[in-house]
DNA sequence: AAAATATTTAGTTATATTACAAAATAACAG
DNA sequence: CTGTTATTTTGTAATATAACTAAATATTTT
């Protein structure tokens, strides 16, 4: 029989919808060789505005996947976990054209 | 320098926006041992009308995940690979509280 | 201290998602 | 064929997301 929490999967979901968007998972995977990049290397490449560049690196950050480090005026961004790459790509096969 | 190219992380995003949302993170757990499951046990379950989970399963069909078998008048799914729970415990478990 | 640069926060609007109810299908039972 | 059960599809309303502009903050340069 199988049971349903409410609250099992909620904070689990953030992770999985934190990369459910182009540019943040392209900003992850920019990311996943263990180097760190600054906000506006990821404005320049993408061509969105700073502001909603950085409502997009909020959402990777609260989900526990990026973490800030600020030195002089600007902000460099790195995975918590380089590990990760392996994994996105193993998911991001499953889908088919 | 980085390099965005719109589309290139669009349909790998569809995948984890899939993911993106607890009811749907629980199914795929659900059937993550390979086993199949009937509509009617996940809305038993999650106690959401019989048309919210139907959609439910559509986008995770359309994400490729899984796949449906319809035997009489109720219809199965099943995880199209059931490799992915290792993949997603790993990825759920960056969150931290 | 004032100006310039890099980034974040707040406010706004368009679009997307979620859940529901009602109607449509499909398979089976009488 | 009629009714019943299981599921999907369609239409709709509430809520969430994504992008923008403008304002705020923080650091460096002058």
């Amino acid at each position: 029989m199988l049971k349903f929490d409410k609250n099992c999967c909620r904070h689990e979901a953030e992770v999985f919808k934190a990369l459910g968007h182009p540019t943040r998972l392209w900003i992850v995977k920019q990311l996943a060789d263990g180097q760190e990049h600054c906000v506006c290397e990821f404005v320049e490449a993408v061509g969105i505005r700073f502001a909603t560049m950085s409502q997009h690196l909020a959402i990777l950050k609260n989900a526990g996947l990026i973490i800030d480090d600020k030195r002089g005026k600007q902000v460099f961004y790195r995975l918590t976990c380089p590990c990760i790459l392996p994994v996105i790509q193993c998911l991001g096969e499953k889908r088919q054209e």
